[in-house]
DNA sequence: GCTTTTCTTATGTCTATCCATATAGAACAC
DNA sequence: GTGTTCTATATGGATAGACATAAGAAAAGC
């Protein structure tokens, strides 16, 4: 016989809670007597425990213990591949091309958006990343020269611009979003499906220390999904 | 001057890696010896990088070191607040309408979803959730009378599945997924949009030790983006 | 009764020291 | 050259013990 491992107290645990014998809202016992029951150390508990609370089974606070969630998975976690590897995943051909390159000022709503003061020069890249034969995602970029200047020699011919800045651009703050918008003109065309088509998109800025570097709007095919399960 | 915390480490890595000290795919040094120069214990200086490669910045493996991820930030956590929450915390007053309620057998579409073997009797409700005077979202709820039998007869006219579901019935697996949708004629009417207009959605299935339980699709009003930041 | 202070306690975190385990790379055999 | 086996090593995990800190509860003061 081995010794318990934090993974084996945090099954036990999820286990009772699944079971019942610790109802939503259940007190559990305090972590010093559940290491006593399980014949290991504190820490290994608390570990179990600490990492149970993160996944948002349960609810911890000083002094008045720990305590099953009434509202268990509040979270879900959703991975963000490269769509060249999510489509390489789906066993398909990943072709890439360039649509659209052009130098702007940032119009109103990108000021916004990116939280610019003053409007700042920047690259708009329209691209389409192609899974087999079939269209599989416009990418609208929008890259914030003053801080990326490096952009304005690139080549994005032949490489997605989303590899180029996660290759060569650090970030610290992003901030995610999903919706459902209409096919408009341009994106039926791209896409091929029918203008009004509705469509699943993800948008994602992303900042250095408060320094905004790029906006990026990602249109996917009709009947996209984007799934997790736990 | 106290001693250095695990959260001080993390922090002091992450600037590392985002100033470009630890340029993508850079090897750390081992935990021994960032612990000799933190002036800490190799534990803490464990904490640290695992819960960064946890969060995606880095990457481990044994005998070979921590390196930082080529692609970092490969996730996105989303809150998953009860709608009642979630529009409370817009400062909307929340109401609940019971729109349709009929006990049927799980159609073939709603079989597979499920993972249903063979046809089981369902309850399939249909709620409007709504905020302020306007709807916000529509709940396509089906509950497996099978083995949630207790829902016969539960009153859902005042309070919805979502609340009574979690308040009573545990699961231990779920499956959840987001994209667009089109608006038929009975959403259209129930939120307020016109037929045809995109609308963002989510489904959940949930099982209990490979039970299936329930399926819901939550339709939400036009506009709707689901958002997080980090 | 009501507020403030003190005490107690459960979790949070760090240390120091083990042993476990995967595995890169060297040494070896074919 | 090409596998195969061995070994050194970095991370993974457990333990016992200590102190920190938040916060509930009780005691004290008004």
């Amino acid at each position: 016989m081995g010794q318990i491992s934090y993974r084996q107290i945090k099954e036990d645990v999820r286990n009772k809670v699944v079971r019942g014998v610790w109802g939503l809202g259940a007190e559990l016992p305090k972590e010093e007597d559940m290491a006593a029951d399980y014949g290991c150390a504190r820490a290994t508990v608390n570990r179990a425990l600490r990492e149970l609370a993160e996944e948002g089974l349960l609810e911890r606070k000083r002094k008045s213990g720990t305590r099953v969630r009434h509202a268990p998975v509040r979270q879900a976690r959703f991975d963000i591949p490269l769509v060249r590897r999510e489509i390489e995943s789906l066993g398909e051909r990943y072709t890439y091309r360039l649509l659209e390159r052009v130098e702007l000022d940032a119009p109103a709503w990108l000021c916004a958006r990116m939280r610019l003061v003053e409007p700042a020069p920047v690259l708009h890249l329209r691209c389409l990343h192609i899974a087999g034969d079939a269209p599989y995602q416009v990418e609208d970029r929008w890259i914030n020269l003053t801080t990326i200047s490096a952009a304005r020699e690139a080549d994005f011919t032949t490489q997605g611009p989303n590899e180029w800045l996660i290759a060569a651009i650090p970030f610290s703050d992003v901030e995610i979003g999903f919706s459902a918008t209409a096919a408009d003109a341009d994106l039926a065309r791209d896409l091929g499906c029918a203008p009004g088509d509705p469509l699943f998109q993800g948008e994602r800025s992303t900042w250095l220390n408060g320094a905004p570097m790029t906006y990026v709007r990602m249109v996917f095919r009709r009947g996209h999904k984007m799934t997790t399960r736990y």
